[in-house]
DNA sequence: TAGGTCATGAGGCACGTACCTCAATCCAAA
DNA sequence: TTTGGATTGAGGTACGTGCCTCATGACCTA
């Protein structure tokens, strides 16, 4: 186990001595630099496999210093879970700069992949290392995606994916998962079966698609006594969701549950609480924002599925230091998790 | 914002600059070394404050030149949980090396105040900077806890908490929280009432004590129609576990429910299996392992709450880490999250 | 006033890696 | 054999902090 005498941790020397090179030979090897036979390489690798040498980050980013620049591109507007995201960036932006990073926050206009592309256009690899965005699916996007990479951009995609492109990595929950979840729960809430609605915000949005996906599958083959209305789309707004909610609740008299899978939950609730039937019908949304709160705390929603925005940031923050840093793509990133509120469990 | 012209992290040099003080001193009051007046030492935390340093945690690392011992004291024996803790502390071990943290792990007999408390008495400061401990609930316990402490060990309580200690930080759910999220969804899942039975591990946990407080709070508030029988103590064991829910079913051919807030969850669904009541009766369990899968895919189960042991570990290194370096006990940890799981949503 | 303690300054080395320059060597093609 | 590019070696500096020694001055006490 221990190939240098006293218990103590590989060193580049190590590497170097062992391997029968010098120094500089494994600092090429190490940082991919030019200038190295195949077979040279060869011989530091196994050199590096055999003593178990791991690069010591600390001064790796210390030797580097430089910070490492970050660019978040989330969408504005009235949608409080980017608020959320937003504000989680913020929140960590001081600790990441201890660990030299350089946070910079974009908020563009929602739902408009133009806008997207158009600002993943304008970034310079000079000052971004790594750009993480909340991806509409839209074909500029795809586009302005694998432009950036190429300039030497790393993209990765944050709650919503964009798997063809060449976006290095994808940070979120399992969408389709979170949809069946949902499906099992409402499915549970009505053993006498019945109607349940479904809103979105936009089926061009990745994780909703992927959400309505998960919900209609698990209800299809677990509760052939739920039905399933719409989805109708209320564009992960406010006013639009609360309409489309009341028209919903006034053409179907017996809807026994509401399954919104995008945001707009502050019209589902008003909408809800207008027909006096709020708390008769089994609600499940997604995000603990202050308008899922309010509900669960109402009872105009009985299950809030969550994403932890918190945490998301801090993988996209490990994602980004070791696509930076190690180069190989086989960092080990933690799942994000799907998180459970009931009004009987709200923080 | 930017006192120092060109977008430069500040450093200690300016710091000792804004104090007008010298490096040497910068040095002992950042490490709290003897020697500096009152007065200077507030005249260095005020240019700190001033010009929003914060220590390059990189540098520190590297300049320490020594890595941080961490001892984690985890429960052996057949607790799947815990086999899983244990795991997720394996799998850290390579990763947190590279960040100069050195892991190891003891196992011990579970549910043993004593066990654990000669573990902790055993440990020499010189070879452990901070220990992580499942802590059972015991004067012996808290005592050793003290006395760790007291040698200079940073202690860090990990799933079942033990408030009343010199222990530095809590890693884990909020159990409370977890055992309503229990209540709540039993309640919905039973609108027509009837009878629940909990089963725990041991009252003597602090966690399996917190999840019945406030399941049965749940209940009794909103849930007026259910009853709760036990709680019966199976303590953690699978045999035991069986025997009891084997007494109990037969006991009671109403039951509608059951909760186990403890482990043992193989004993539980065998006696359910063996019953033929599987699938009838509406089961929540804790911890996402192979005997809980099992009951989820059979349909034994319908709702495992889970709490992520990779999770907690990294937040505790994470908390290790600061603790031992910042020395003030203000480290932003994010709280852990309870995960929700049913058939359809396993990983 | 002499001796002592305490506070502070000045400076330097170390940690392990990144990145640079310059010289030396190798190998293949001419 | 010569030439020239590709490969490798040797050695240095820098990153920001921790920790050490030594010198200097201030202040207190006997």
């Amino acid at each position: 186990m221990n190939e240098i005498g006293l218990s103590r941790r590989a060193t580049v020397h190590d590497v170097a001595r062992a391997a029968g090179v010098s120094l500089a030979t494994v600092d090429r090897v190490l940082n991919g630099r030019p200038g190295v036979r195949a077979a040279t390489a060869e011989k530091v690798e196994a050199a590096i496999a055999a003593i178990g040498f791991q690069r010591d980050l600390s001064a790796s980013l210390l030797a580097r210093a430089r910070d490492l620049k970050l660019t978040f591109i989330i969408p504005d507007g009235s949608n409080e879970f980017m608020a959320r995201l937003a504000e989680a960036v913020r929140r960590r932006a001081s600790q990441a700069l201890s660990e030299r990073m350089h946070i910079q926050t974009r908020r563009i206009k929602p739902l408009d992949g133009d806008a997207l592309a158009h600002s993943l256009d304008g970034l310079d690899p000079r000052d971004c290392d790594c750009a993480i965005i909340v991806a509409s699916q839209a074909p500029s996007v795809v586009a302005a995606v694998d432009a950036a990479s190429r300039r030497g951009v790393v993209v990765m995609t944050l709650v919503s994916d964009l798997p063809d492109s060449q976006r290095r990595h994808f940070i979120g929950i399992d969408n389709v998962a979170a949809g069946r979840t949902a499906g099992a729960l409402l499915g549970r809430f009505l053993p006498q079966g019945g109607k349940v609605a479904v809103i979105a915000g936009s089926l061009h949005l990745r994780d909703h698609a992927d959400r309505l996906a998960g919900f209609a599958a698990v209800l299809e083959a677990e509760f052939a006594g739920v039905a399933i209305i719409g989805p109708i789309e209320g564009h992960d707004e406010r006013s639009q969701t609360a309409t489309l909610v009341g028209d919903l609740l006034a053409r179907h008299p017996d809807l026994a549950g509401v399954y919104n899978l995008g945001a707009g939950n502050a019209g589902l609730v008003a909408a809800l609480q207008a027909s006096g039937r709020a708390g008769a019908i089994r609600v499940i949304a997604h995000e603990l924002t202050e308008p899922t709160r309010r509900g669960l705390q109402s009872g105009a929603i009985d299950v809030v599925l969550d994403q932890n925005p918190d945490g998301e940031i801090r993988a996209a923050l490990a994602a980004a230091r070791s696509l930076a840093l190690g180069g190989n793509g086989s960092a080990v990133i933690d799942p994000i998790e799907i998180g459970i509120f009931l009004r009987d469990n709200l923080r």
